[in-house]
DNA sequence: ATTATCTATAGATCTATAGATAATGC
DNA sequence: ATTATCTATAGATCTATAGATAATGC
């Protein structure tokens, strides 16, 4: 996938003959791959270009030809995989309402606005689940709370809507607040700590998304239910 | 409590004829709240040392009179409040263990960790509310994970120790997957990033930690019950 | 006489740009 | 002939230290 990846087998490619626009697409898939790891590790400010340049192996001074400044490859870095998922959810969303015939459940909104992301951190390779851990800070953090805003407002909307649907009689607060929760577990979830590790004595592990798939939606849409039944509801007796 | 805030009320302190010890704890303090503020917003290498002095107003070679280096003014910012929050909560987790008459329940150990935390960021004024939001960033970051693990692991193995007892027969895994989703829920709270004020339209507040304090432990119990009921248990029936 | 604060500065590092060289494509 | 990569370097900034000055305490 990588051109160091490539070197790797050299058996395979005697001579790839890749054209300029070939090479220029590795050249930044390979910028970004490194930028997305180190900026996971230790967030913006606390990498340099030249970091960047020394894991791919090239000079400084190409990261500014490939991309304006500093910021700009950040922003790239967030936006490349944050349009992907963005754009399953909204799909995995829009089938579920068209499969649940008018009658959302809880539980079944979030198993759409999470797994369909979760799957991605299983199955999508060490670039997603290092573009998730990047995430996980981002949120926490005010730069990057509008980032996150500005691409996944238009999914959280669709979530509540359902959540709302399945749920007329609650507070619009404790839907809220409840879909809070969900976000913040998941956050931490895709920040793989290793926290979990420790405190568990290696029985969990913090990089087993599907262990966390298995349970979070259940977890939380329970959370949910309690909320019905005995947090103030809106007045209204469904 | 601050040079600064005694300086907007002159009429009380004509000449405060503060001794050299009370100034330099007093200056201490004003480096730590400015540096503790700072780096709620940007991160420790989104500070620099001269952004922390001239938020105190004074010049930056005070700051390695002070503190012996960056790394060092950062971490006493940490360790000045967890020491407190810590303590608290060890306490309040023993106050209820005696209390419950070796009966815990899931919600009460939940009250327990949760609203001793919550209730310094309820009344503790704005230097704990910063502070809790830097550790909402530590916490999914590299550097800062070591530092919350040192610190609060006690606290955390002294709640599992409740929550096993509360559910003896619940499956190890899910007593901590459950503490994680806890944990990522109170960090983002911690973080308050005002997301839910725009996504709620301002129904909600992001800092609105009574709202939480009044929610999350009986949604987490909740989520809980569920995996009591519905999961694979240790296969020991209570 | 001691302590708190400031001035001046060294040395390192970081971002960004200009211009040279190497590699590809017509 | 154009594009990708590197060399060299300017300019800014950052951490840290040495030493001067101002303020307090005995």
């Amino acid at each position: 996938m990588t051109l160091v990846m490539a070197t790797d087998t050299p058996a395979e490619r005697p001579q790839p003959k890749r054209s300029r626009k070939e090479r220029r697409e590795d050249s930044i898939e390979q910028i970004l791959d490194a930028a997305e790891y180190l900026f996971s590790k230790h967030g913006i400010y606390g990498v340099t270009l030249k970091d960047v340049a020394q894991r791919v192996g090239v000079h400084t001074s190409l990261m500014h030809y490939y991309f304006a400044d500093k910021q700009a490859l950040f922003v790239e870095v967030f936006e490349r995989r944050a349009t992907v998922t963005r754009a399953r959810r909204i799909e995995a969303l829009d089938a579920y309402e068209r499969a649940c015939d008018g009658r959302p459940t809880v539980e079944g909104a979030l198993h759409a606005f999470l797994d369909t992301d979760l799957d991605l951190y299983i199955s999508g390779g060490e670039g997603w689940r290092n573009w998730g851990a990047l995430g996980g800070q981002l949120s926490n953090t005010d730069y990057g709370a509008e980032l996150m805003d500005k691409h996944f407002d238009p999914v959280v909307m669709r979530l509540i809507d359902l959540l709302k649907r399945a749920m007329p009689d609650m507070a619009e607060e404790d839907i809220f607040w409840g879909y809070h929760f969900v976000t913040g577990s998941l956050l931490l979830t895709l920040a793989r700590t290793g926290r979990i590790d420790k405190l568990s004595n290696g029985l969990c592990h913090s990089d087993d998304f599907e262990a966390v798939k298995a349970r979070m939606a259940r977890f939380m849409a329970a959370g949910f239910r309690e909320f019905a039944a005995t947090s103030g509801a809106k007045g209204v007796e469904g």
